[in-house]
Order: C-alpha cells, then sequence, then structure tokens
DNA sequence: ATCCCTTTGTGAAGCGATGCACAAAGTCGG
DNA sequence: CCGACTTTGTGCATCGCTTCACAAAGGGAT
C-alpha cells in the first residue's frame, strides 16, 4: 500500500538514519559560517562520507536538492532535523552520577540539540542533594515521579553494571520506551523499547586489534588501502 | 592462496571484530561465576545476539568448541583476549581533561582489559598539575615526549572540537596510528592510522528519531515485532 | 562397541547497504 | 531562446553480513 498524497517513504534505513546526526553537524557548522548553499560533494567531505550515499541517504527524506547548484544549507538544516524529531524538545533523565554522569550533564552537545537534561538520579546519599551543571542530584527513588511529571521519554544509564537492570526495569515500567545505556551489561528489555549502548572500552579494544595486526601480525599486513 | 599450515583465515569480518568484545565480557562474567563449559545458545544469549551468528563469529577464529558439548569458557576467554591483544599491555594516553577525560580516567573497564593510562595531558594551566586518578596531569607541550617515552600506542581524544584536528596532527606525526575520538569533528588522517570516533549526542539523535515514530507519525506504525 | 542425543561448524540463500555511472533536471551566459 | 555546463537522484551490479538448516562430530549410556 502506498501513501498517496505523501510520496516520501516512510521506511529511512537505519544505516542512513545513523548518519543524518552527521550531516546535521557538519551543516549546521556550514550554518554558522554563512555558507548558503552546498554541493553533495562538498558536504559529503565535510560529514566524512562518500558522495554517492550522501545523495542516496538525502533522498530518502525527500528531494531538497536542487540539480546543478547543490542544497540549501538552512533548509537541509531544517528537514534534517524535522526528520530526526530534534525540533521538538526531549527531557532526557541521567540516572547514575559518577564520573560519566557528571561529564554527560555537562555536556554541552545534548542541550544544543534539542535536549533537555531533566533529571539526574542517584542511589548513593552522599551525592544526592549536589548540584551539578545547573540541576540538584534527586534520589533514586524518586525516579517514577521524576519521569511522569517532567514528561521524561529518554532515559541515560549510566550506573554500576549491577544495577543498570534493575534501573531498566522500573524505567521502562514507568513507560519510558528509548534507553541510552552506558553500563556494561546486556539490557532484557520488552518488545517495543530501544536500546542504544555505548561502551568505552569496546571501542579500546576494536582499536587494538587492529593495532596489533599493524604491529607485526603473522603476515604483516599493514592497512595499505 | 590458502595459507598453508597457518589454516585459521587471517581475514576476520569487522562486524565480527566488533562483537568479540560483547563476547569477552560475557564469558568473563561466566568464567567468574565458575562456569566452566558454556553452548553458544547460552553465551549467545548473555551476549545478546544470536546464535547462529555467535558460532559463526567464533569460527573465524578457529574450531575451539566440542561438538555435543560447548565451549570451555577459560579456553575460549584466552583465544579472544589471543585475537583481540589483549594479552599485551596498551599504553595509553587520554588528551583533554575536562569533564570527560577524567571521566575517562577514572574509568575501570580500561585497567581491566589490558589498557593501562600513561598520560594525560591538557592545554589549560588551570588543570596542568592535577593528579586524577593517580596520574599527574602534564601539559600538552610534552605530548610528544610521553608517546615516545611510554610507548604510548592509542590516543584518547577528548579535547574540545576545535583543539582536536591539531592534537591529532601532533598525535599521528609522534607514530601514533590508533586513535579513539570523542570531540565532535571528522579528523582527517593519513592512509594507515585508525580513528574510531564516539559521539554521545548522535545516539541520542538516533533514539529521539525512534521515538518520534513511535509516538505517533504519519502511519502511527509503533514497533511491533 | 553401538546407538542416541546434543551441539558445533558451515554451505547456501537472503537481505540490506554501498558505489558506480548516467539520464534527468536545473542554472547561467550569450 | 538556446546550448553548454553542473549537479542531483536513482537503476543496477556488487559486496558483506545475517540467518537458516543440516551434515559432521563428539559424549555418554547401555
Amino acid at each position: 500500500m502506498k501513501s498517496p498524497s505523501q510520496s516520501r517513504d516512510r521506511g529511512i534505513p537505519e544505516a542512513t538514519v545513523a548518519r543524518l546526526p552527521l550531516y546535521l553537524r557538519a551543516l549546521n557548522g556550514m550554518a554558522e559560517r554563512g555558507v548558503a548553499t552546498v554541493s553533495s560533494e562538498d558536504l559529503a567531505m565535510a560529514a566524512g562520507v562518500n558522495s554517492a550515499k550522501l545523495r542516496k541517504d538525502l533522498s530518502h527524506l525527500g528531494s531538497y536538492g536542487t540539480r546543478g547548484v547543490g542544497y540549501d544549507v538552512e533548509y537541509l538544516v531544517y528537514q534534517i532535523s524535522r526528520e530526526l524529531g530534534l525540533t521538538q524538545d526531549w527531557a532526557v533523565a541521567i540516572v547514575g552520577v559518577g564520573n560519566l554522569g557528571r561529564a554527560l550533564a555537562n555536556y554541552g552537545g545534548f542541550v544544543s540539540r534539542g535536549f533537555r537534561v531533566a533529571g539526574l538520579l542517584d542511589a548513593d546519599p552522599e551525592v544526592v542533594g549536589d548540584d551539578i551543571a545547573g540541576l540538584n542530584v534527586e534520589h533514586i527513588d524518586v525516579l517514577e515521579a521524576v519521569i511522569e511529571r517532567r514528561g521524561v521519554s529518554i532515559v541515560v544509564l549510566a550506573t554500576p553494571a549491577v544495577a543498570a537492570q534493575e534501573v531498566c526495569d522500573r524505567v521502562v515500567a514507568a513507560g519510558v520506551t528509548s534507553i541510552l545505556n552506558f553500563a556494561p551489561v546486556v539490557l532484557s528489555v520488552p518488545d517495543g523499547v530501544d536500546v542504544r549502548k555505548v561502551d568505552l572500552s569496546i571501542e579500546l579494544q576494536i582499536l587494538a586489534f587492529h593495532e596489533q595486526r599493524k604491529a607485526g601480525g603473522p603476515l604483516m599486513a599493514v592497512d595499505s588501502q
């Protein structure tokens, strides 16, 4: 069944979605520098991808370019923002205010993209009550209340590994369906809940693998392409 | 051309490499709990992947399982560790000691996996001299000396976006070929240098995209599978 | 020693993403 | 108004990863 008036295909490939933020970042930089129009070639360069891929990605959103000219920077920023849902304001709660939680609370990249830190929670009475990034750290006991009253729809888990699943369960029970997990555990969640995970040590391990290869693997195959 | 004695294929798929740390984490947990043997089914469950995928991944390393029984946990931990290069000790330097750099320096997941933080560097005279995680923060001026004298082979960039490319260039000139970049910029590096990037706000944006879809896209297609 | 049961390792099909290459569509100068 | 030039949008071939499904391999019971 095709959508009649809304001809834009609603099924955007996951790989494309993952790159849209990249394009958005590059476009924002250009907008700040006063660039009005950009070609797929230049934008691809700035985002670190191949220009054919960029064009195909953008074509999934619609036909927003002008042949012979390129893309209007401001317009494209708006279209990508809208597609990603960044034109609305998202309330985010961060659970676990250790070193990482603190860093995240202070991270400017969130606020500048429509994400508002609406709550900081921790179980440790030692940190509850502290002021971080202009917010008061609350006790994990009020987790559900914070989520409901402040309309939190995305939760960031920065707790120790052992606490993550329990907090996750409570958060899901409170109706949250989007979770960003920094704890090094595999969370089990019901269908319909999205979990994205970031594991800092995994990235290092992948680097170590390639570094070992370069440094003198059995066949000494230095990255040559 | 097949390798004659070394039957193990040296070209491990990138997707497989990215999952090996996941298996390793699950296996370490099992080893701690005293589990001696594990089936592909159970390990896959613990790592959050499909069992066929797990078996294919492991088959790229060699034939380390026993049919009818499963995999020996200790032995598999060793094999994966060796493949990832974690049996050796890696010296890591962290450049940029803001909130994030601090969190990384204190992150236990590094040390426990063969990564040793061998240097903390920053340009801000205010933080130079501070002691963080048992290390003294040094001035960025001595970057090259630190890298050379302490055998640093992996550098973590946690600087502001504007400083990242310059630091990157210096680090590459000093001979480093593996970089983990937290700054929200596309780094340009010569061939043979590996860069992996982690952008915290990108993950949130991807979540926002899916959340928007769930909450009431044009066709109201709630994730139903 | 043989049979049955479990679980691995892998051939092959399926699926989605990538990249090439070009026709279509638009701009701009004359 | 036309023709040359630029750049988009996309059909198509290709590639790599995923998943299925099953033969081969081993363990344990009798």
